[in-house]
DNA sequence: CTCTAAGAGATTTTT
DNA sequence: TCTCTTAGAG
């Protein structure tokens, strides 16, 4: 076996070799940050100084996790089984688990995701009759997660200064009720439940602080402030936290991680070892050099400046569209001109700032005939057709799950409506018990209709412990009517085909043990009886949404967001719509902080690239119906000239007939002049002497007198009077 | 209960 | 403009 730490520069082996105290390592894009990661973990390991036992390592995503244990894998001759290496969620569900007893909970207790917790807030909210205009169910999902993000119980909340805050804590604590009465959890519930079994249960702390002598982190910059003192509860006196990130990529700003964490770490563990990792092994020099210069204009950095020892490379390539059609077209021309050089489509992505944007992309890609893959969407287990299976199997293990009796107890349809749901939630109410356990309370025709569901159920969890899981799986589809239901309905195989993926994926489930021990109790911990298939199968369901599509093999160019983006590397990247407003977002541009992590986003965008870079924007883009005027985005401007190269605009010249989403702007154009008398268009650029250069947004009058509302970007937009302002046609 | 029509919302995403 | 959700009628 060659050594672990030849390949390794020098601050990667310091990294890698560093004495087990605290020590932050600020990972640039693409200079190899999981590969220290894993390699520090291998070489732990290898030389004795830790067992496989005492190593967790936690990660964002699923994919992230399992990436780093097969590379640990791949280095090491030992099985990865007594590593606790997975996500924050995954790692708290376990340790739950374990301990659930301590934590309050059931054993089986099950966890809801996104809309789960929705659909229960909303359920709350209609037993207590709250008015939904003033306090809408999303806000008040919102409020709750974000003071268990805080940390903060109902009790802790400080007194709301406002009457949507001194309700909504009420509401949250109604909420939580709820959840412990049926055994559920939702995401941030995890780690907060979590956090509290760690902060109260010394005895707990203690144990798993020495057991786990090294925590290590990964995307330490998108941790949220739960998190963060989640990770500080498992740091004791005998082991140490191992933090990689980097502060430039930190995106998540919106869904409150917290870059402050970096800084914070830094001070409040007096960490000695803070090292850089610089040294970028992805991208040829010049994108280097643009990613640099753009990012150096944020204020608010840890510091840090990529380098590489490949060569400058090729420039970056600018194009400028009349319209989105026009973008779309060109990109796809562009592609098409790329494969012909070689580069196989899956090595091409094209990226953008929000979703929208892909349908006219997608739109020319089609015409044109190349396969593409977009990123995002529905993920398997989020699919309709699924969930229903799934809220099946969550009545066999906890038929008290009020959330899933509601979303199949009449799904098929069995003739039980509105009316009979609402006598049985009242009797539940009135009885304090669930749903399940209000069912013989009923009477008359409700009561059969009723019955017959609770039947079927129960014949199916009676059934269930005799087989294996997916078998269980596939009793169930069959058992409860969804598949000859999917049949008859129209659109249905798709969902067909989805439910016996389903009995597929379950199959895989159970064989695949390693994966399936990240979801069992730890026999070391509890001694109590061994996890069902089952339960950790659900678990595994909540925790792991799925790929989001299909085709993974197929050669395919790769659509998706910069967001989504974040960890990927492409030899040739598209950045498209870089247009004020669009990228970086309106929404975002008003505040310097939002400002800076557009910034950061941009920075990522740029820094996928291997060899070559496109950036493009369009003139006129439909945007929410409406056509827009947009002026290119700062971050052109913010990026070194010399590095790019401006490509010229064939107007048309290889566009065929299509009939692009958005008109071909010359002759919508020439139709809106901008008034009688006056010498410009609607859509024109103009240069007015103070505000630099605009676009002609709309007009009104005419002659002198004619009013332009001109787009300056930056400088907001203006109302000028023809007569007075100084305009040039640019 | 199912179908249709009107209304809201429209960055970014994982668990 | 489009798409998804919800309310109301049949």
């Amino acid at each position: 076996m060659p050594n672990l730490l030849d390949a390794l520069n020098p601050e990667q082996l310091q990294a890698v070799t560093l004495p087990n105290q605290h020590a932050l390592i600020l990972a640039g894009a693409g200079s190899g940050k999981t590969r220290v990661l894993t390699t520090r973990i291998a070489w732990l390991i290898q030389t004795g100084a830790v067992s496989p036992a005492g190593v967790l390592a936690v990660t964002f995503t699923n994919k992230a996790a399992k990436e780093m244990l097969t590379r640990i894998s791949a280095m090491l001759p030992v099985s990865t089984r007594g590593m606790w290496i997975g996500t924050f969620h995954g790692l708290c569900n376990r340790m739950l688990r374990a301990h659930h007893r301590d934590a309050g909970l059931p054993q089986t207790f099950q966890i809801l995701d996104t809309q789960d917790q929705a659909a229960l807030v909303k359920r709350v909210l209609k037993s207590l009759n709250v008015d939904e205009d003033r306090f809408p169910p999303k806000q008040v999902q919102w409020f709750i997660n974000d003071q268990k993000e805080e940390g903060l119980r109902p009790r802790d909340v400080a007194a709301g200064y406002d009457e949507f805050s001194r309700r909504a804590v009420e509401l949250y604590a109604a909420y939580d009720e709820q959840c412990q009465k049926e055994g559920v959890v939702d995401f941030p519930e995890l780690l907060l439940r979590c956090h509290e079994l760690l902060a109260r249960n010394e005895v707990l702390r203690t144990h798993y602080q020495a057991r786990f002598r090294h925590v290590l982190v990964d995307e330490f910059q998108d941790t949220n402030r739960l998190q963060y003192k989640w990770l500080k509860l498992l740091v004791g006196p005998g082991n140490a936290m191992f933090a990689v990130g980097d502060d430039d990529q930190s995106i998540y700003g919106f869904r409150h991680a917290n870059v402050g964490n970096m800084a914070d770490f830094e001070r409040e563990l007096r960490v000695a070892n803070v090292i850089r990792l610089e040294q970028n092994y992805r991208s040829h020099g010049n994108i280097l050099d643009a990613a640099n210069a753009l990012i150096a204009r944020n204020r608010k950095r840890l510091g840090k400046n990529l380098w590489t020892a490949a060569g400058k490379g090729e420039p970056l390539r600018v194009y400028e569209a009349q319209t989105d059609g026009y973008e779309a077209a060109w990109l796809a021309e562009e592609v098409q001109s790329l494969q012909r050089d070689g580069y196989a489509r899956r090595d091409i992505a094209i990226l953008y700032r929000s979703n929208a944007q892909s349908r006219v992309i997608e739109h020319a890609l089609f015409s044109a005939g190349i396969p593409y893959r977009v990123y995002g969407g529905l993920r398997f287990f989020e699919r309709q057709e699924v969930k229903h299976a799934l809220a099946y199997l969550r009545l066999l293990a906890n038929p008290d799950d009020d959330a899933a009796f509601l979303r199949v107890v009449n799904f098929p349809a069995r003739g039980i409506g509105g009316r009979s749901v609402e006598a049985l939630q009242d009797a539940a109410g009135a009885a304090g018990t669930s749903l399940w356990q209000a069912i013989p309370r009923l009477s008359g025709k409700t009561a059969a209709a009723v019955g017959a569901f609770a039947k079927l159920v129960a014949g199916m969890r009676e059934a269930a412990p005799g087989l294996p899981l997916p078998e269980t799986v596939g009793h169930v589809i069959e058992a409860s009517g969804l598949v000859a239901h999917y049949k008859t309905e129209r659109d249905g195989a798709d969902r067909v085909e989805n439910l016996s993926e389903l009995v597929n994926a379950a199959a895989a489930f159970v064989q695949d043990e390693t994966y399936a021990a990240q979801f069992v109790a730890d026999a070391a911990e509890t001694p109590t009886a061994p996890a069902d298939p089952l339960n950790a199968f659900l678990a595994h369901a909540a925790l792991e949404s799925g790929e989001n599509q299909a085709g993974e093999g197929a050669d395919a160019l790769q659509m998706m967001t910069v967001h989504s983006a974040k960890g990927l590397e492409f030899h040739c990247v598209f950045i498209s719509g870089l247009e004020e407003g669009l990228f970086p977002h309106e929404q975002s541009v008003a505040e310097e902080d939002g400002l800076e992590e557009e910034r950061r986003l941009m920075y990522v965008a740029i820094t996928r690239a291997r060899t070559r870079l496109y950036l493009s924007f369009a003139q006129t883009r439909l945007l929410h119906g409406q056509t827009r005027y947009g002026l290119a985005s700062r971050f052109l401007d913010e990026l070194p000239k010399g590095l790019m190269k401006w490509l010229s605009a064939k107007i048309g010249a290889r566009l065929d007939a299509q009939a692009w989403r958005a008109e071909p702007p010359p002759a919508r154009m020439k139709a809106r002049s901008a008034g009688a008398g006056v010498p410009f268009r609607i859509g024109q650029n103009v240069v007015h002497p103070k505000f630099g250069q605009g676009v002609i947004v709309s007009a009104e009058g005419s002659g002198e007198e004619a009013r332009l509302q001109i787009n300056f970007g930056r400088e907001g937009m203006k109302w000028l009077q023809l007569g007075y302002a100084k305009l040039t046609a640019a």
